[in-house]
DNA sequence: ACATTTGTATGTTTTTTAACATATTTTTAT
DNA sequence: ATAAAAATATGTTAAAAAACATACAAATGT
């Protein structure tokens, strides 16, 4: 049973949308529903990629081990979306690793099938032409921010980058993801401790409420103009 | 006359070999062909694409402007290759803008041209796939190099990656490339006191010979082991 | 030919941030 | 329930790199 694949390429959102009722059968008969736990590894940096994995349920972070170990997370996934894609279209094995930061359910839509169906869809492949040019555009910018802002610049774009990413809560003013602080710390590219000791900072600044994991903006302008100023 | 982008359409090892005969003629009816002095602005960050950015020879770099106006290097292009491609299949502004390091012939293809031949060519439309893939993994490295490595190892790689990509003088030693300092330090997240400070050092270390702006590896090894210690 | 600007070079000071040290709290395993 | 481990917090020190200052050389314009 892979339900959740099905539903997956079954969605009138999804860029399978395009794709008629056989090739949609095609896909969810070669495809596989795998479920990780919180902090499971879903793939390795030097992995080969085995098909194109969709993120039906969880959050993942995509993070690189950079001089000593250190991590430096340059991607964070929610559902429905894809992971390792960059890999899989590249033709290489995987430049990032992949970890669960929520309990996941995943589908994986095996690889040759995608590029028969690929080959033959102008919508699907310009939808991941679009997407990986969006990334790319993404990417430089982080370059950027992550080289040239201070810390408290880092910090502030990063709440913000989450808040774009996963939303708030109910409240209208806590970010929807609960990150340990050295994962805050390796998306900002700061040491754990400066993570700690900056967020603090903008608690008693009343820009934030901390409440252990849960993250709440007090002041978006407030962050936007920290963010902006570097 | 734009004989230079006739000659790009037909070349045997672009990604155009896979078009037919009347393809490539519609390619070339609307390309036009422009000539750019060294320091002359191709775009801005800002400007709308407008097509398929194609550079026939000279050099160009790619920057974006931060935080208080200090410029990032984010790519170096070279004949034959593309160039503001992100921006144009994303369909967005550029993030970047471009400026010419030497004089240079662009020959610029058509936007709505390019995408109706884009729309039944498979091959063409993987092959960009596989570009910006490539060219997404290459950023994402950067990012972790630019931010984790100190002084000397971001400059070593820099080095490395210019050498990689211009290749070598006839002498099998001088970098095919002639950057000023500022640039340099713009592509090496560093400023320019320190890119001269350091190419110094390694001169004096014979790890390199400087004569100008004509920069000539010694020690190869030497320069890989500084850029991977960090 | 000369002045002006731009680029290169190098020394000194200051700022930023990492590294280190050490509590304290929270979570996890037994 | 309790010990061990992991995460959070915060103060102190050290290292890295930016900022600043100044000098000199090379290129450019008139």
């Amino acid at each position: 049973m892979n339900v959740e694949c099905h539903n997956i390429i079954d969605n009138q959102m999804s860029v399978f949308s395009v794709l008629n009722a056989d090739e949609k059968e095609l896909l969810k008969r070669n495809s596989t529903c795998t479920y990780y736990k919180k902090n499971d590894i879903i793939y390795k940096e030097g992995d080969k990629p085995s098909g194109l994995i969709c993120l039906s349920k969880g959050k993942v972070k995509i993070f690189k081990e950079g001089v000593g170990g250190r991590e430096q997370i340059v991607r964070m996934a929610k559902p429905v979306g894809f992971i390792g894609y960059r890999a899989l279209f590249a033709e290489q094995n995987y430049l990032a690793s992949a970890e669960a930061i929520e309990d996941c359910v995943i589908c994986t839509i095996e690889k040759e099938t995608l590029f028969k169906i690929l080959k033959t869809n102008y919508d699907l492949a310009f939808s991941i032409i679009r997407s990986l040019a969006s990334e790319l555009g993404f990417s430089n910018n982080r370059t950027v921010t992550l080289t040239q802002k201070h810390i408290r610049g880092r910090l502030a774009e990063s709440l913000l980058f989450l808040k774009d990413t996963y939303g708030l809560e109910e409240d209208g003013s806590t970010i929807r993801v609960y990150l340990s602080r050295e994962d805050i710390a390796n998306l900002s590219n700061m040491t754990t401790s400066n993570a700690i000791r900056t967020l603090s900072t903008f608690a008693s600044e009343r820009i934030i409420v901390l409440d252990g994991r849960k993250i709440k903006i007090l002041d978006f302008k407030g962050l936007e103009r920290i963010s902006e100023l570097g």
